[in-house]
DNA sequence: TTGTATGCGTTATCAT
DNA sequence: ATGATAACGCATACAA
């Protein structure tokens, strides 16, 4: 039985009866027999019929179907987020688009224009920050959206979730003065992106609250691509910076900085303290038990989600949603 | 200008033209002169036109969507496959649906439904492998569809793409013999997936080769879920059970194993070589340079879109699709 | 060069 | 209780 998919018709013709009621019938609409009904559902099953939502949606304009818009779902980052946005998506019957961007400006804005072209009701969007036009698209486009993780000071329209990274960057470099590190080195993310200017308004913060200086020469920017940070840490070490501490603006980030320290026989935490950020520890079981702030990637996802079903539901609510997730301190055995 | 999506008809009315000559115009069909193609253009481009692929797609009966039906993406190996798999079909202008179904049957039978509602071109499956009927139901329906990672050596009409898990299992076992391991703990999978059976063959030929007897007691299977493998592994230690060699059916257990190994202040591959699959440190700088079979995920993701985009261009084409793409042994430091 | 009519699969409305 | 018809947004065939 294998071929064209069955619709309505097909089960039409075979039931002697109209489209209409086999539509109806499959409905469980009140007003059809309910011997009828039977007789329907059970040809329908037999026949392997499945519903052409797209079909439907064209009438209702609703497609039930939401766009989740991040750099790359194989950064566990994100395929965290992407795994919970989908889970409660799921649990009100949404499935999601996911698009990668790669963080580039071009994919981004194909990107969005894929998802709106596809009538998805609405998007969740991690965005690159290379610039705000592509989201101001979205918004002039009218379909509902919210940013993850990451927000445009400059734009106070955009609705957002993100986890509070000033206090999360605080927490993490506090922790560390703390414990006696003077130095403290920062390997942070592209500046561009809100979530690093942030992460490093606690860095700074922490420092001023201890009288320590903030020293540029331990502020570092490392790209996202595996490797850049290899080189980066190499580079301060050759160059015999000091420091004693690091805090890095992911887990990802800071694992791959732990591995160069070991590779020039330093040790954690005996030689250099090393505290992360994402708390993915939680999620995946690695034999380097890191010291990470945790920024509650399920909640977040979940609340986007929320938030999107509110604007879809409600398209002529004017509340906005600037929501900020608490960051916590998760300490390990990277840190001392 | 937010609100409601943009429509050709939208545009006919402010251009005062019909529906048809602006959907050409946008077309770049030549029959429409050049000056009112680009008068429609601007229009289009104004008023933030985004063409509604969905009523295009009810049309063509295409959509240029494919399902990606896996685990669950947040788990490494998967995400670093939804993200191969989406980057191949956005070569070919194809967005992808991701659903998880936790390995989990009726979540797998809600997925292929929501997945042929939504009228997906094709489905790329990672299946729960707790039976065959919602493939067979896939099979039934038409969809073209293609597995992905696992097999039904029974049910020899489903193609898939895997990799040589055999070969790996083997390559893996045997590197910890040749290394003078001679019992070697095979921290396996869920035995009802192709790949730990398969993987569990290799196992064996490499000890039969080596004229090393295959030990039950060495032969342990653990969940999927975080947490699994720690407390098979602790109860291994605490009872003293036998073994210098570890071989885990992927990198995720490889590294909790090693980490329960080292709350025991065992060291490794001092005192326990451990080696995983999947080589995930490929993709994920990790500072535990674990040992590992590299599975090429990233061909495996591209074939997998070949074979289903071949089978949606070809739909009467009678080829089968049997691929197995070759493993190999990635050396670092958990082993010696 | 442009407009009109039709159909994709479904559902809502209005008949019968 | 069931059937006929229109409509969703677009693309195609055909007419003007």
């Amino acid at each position: 039985m294998e071929g064209r998919k069955v619709t309505l018709k097909d089960l039409a013709v075979k039931a002697g009866l109209s489209v209409n009621t086999i539509s109806r019938a499959l409905k469980d609409k009140e007003d059809i027999a309910a011997s009828t009904r039977q007789m329907i559902k059970d040809l329908a099953k037999e026949m392997g019929y499945v519903g052409n939502a797209v079909a439907g949606s064209l009438r209702s304009g609703l497609t039930r179907t939401i766009a989740v818009i991040v750099s790359d779902v194989a950064n566990p980052h994100f395929g965290i987020m992407v795994k919970e946005i989908e889970k409660s998506a799921r649990k009100h019957h949404y499935t999601i688009f996911v698009i990668n961007t790669e963080d580039d400006y071009e994919m981004e804005e194909r990107a969005i224009y894929t998802a709106i072209g596809k009538n998805v009701d609405a998007i969740i969007i991690c965005p690159s920050q290379r610039g705000a036009d592509n989201i101001r698209f979205l918004q002039k486009n009218g379909v509902p959206f919210v940013l993850i993780g990451r927000r445009f000071k400059d734009e106070p329209e955009f609705d957002y979730v993100i986890c509070d990274d000033a206090k999360g960057g605080y927490l993490a470099t506090k922790h560390l003065i703390d414990s006696g590190h003077k130095r403290v080195l920062f390997l942070n993310g592209p500046i561009r992106i809100s979530s690093a200017q942030e992460r490093l308004e606690g860095y700074k913060r922490a420092h001023e609250e201890s009288g320590l200086p903030v020293l540029e020469e331990l502020i570092v920017e490392v790209g996202a691509s595996a490797g850049d940070t290899r080189q980066v840490m190499k580079q301060l070490i050759e160059q015999q910076t000091a420091f004693t501490g690091i805090f890095a603006f992911n887990d990802v980030i800071a694992w791959e900085a732990a591995y160069v320290l070991s590779k020039y026989s330093f040790k954690v935490p005996e030689d250099y303290s090393v505290i992360g950020f994402d708390n993915i520890q939680s999620r995946i079981f690695i034999p380097f038990q890191l010291s990470s702030v945790s920024n509650s990637k399920g909640k977040m996802s979940k609340r986007a989600v929320d938030i999107v079903l509110h604007k879809i539901n409600h398209p002529d609510s004017k509340q906005k949603f600037n929501e900020i997730i608490d960051t916590k301190l998760v300490l390990r055995e990277s840190t001392k």
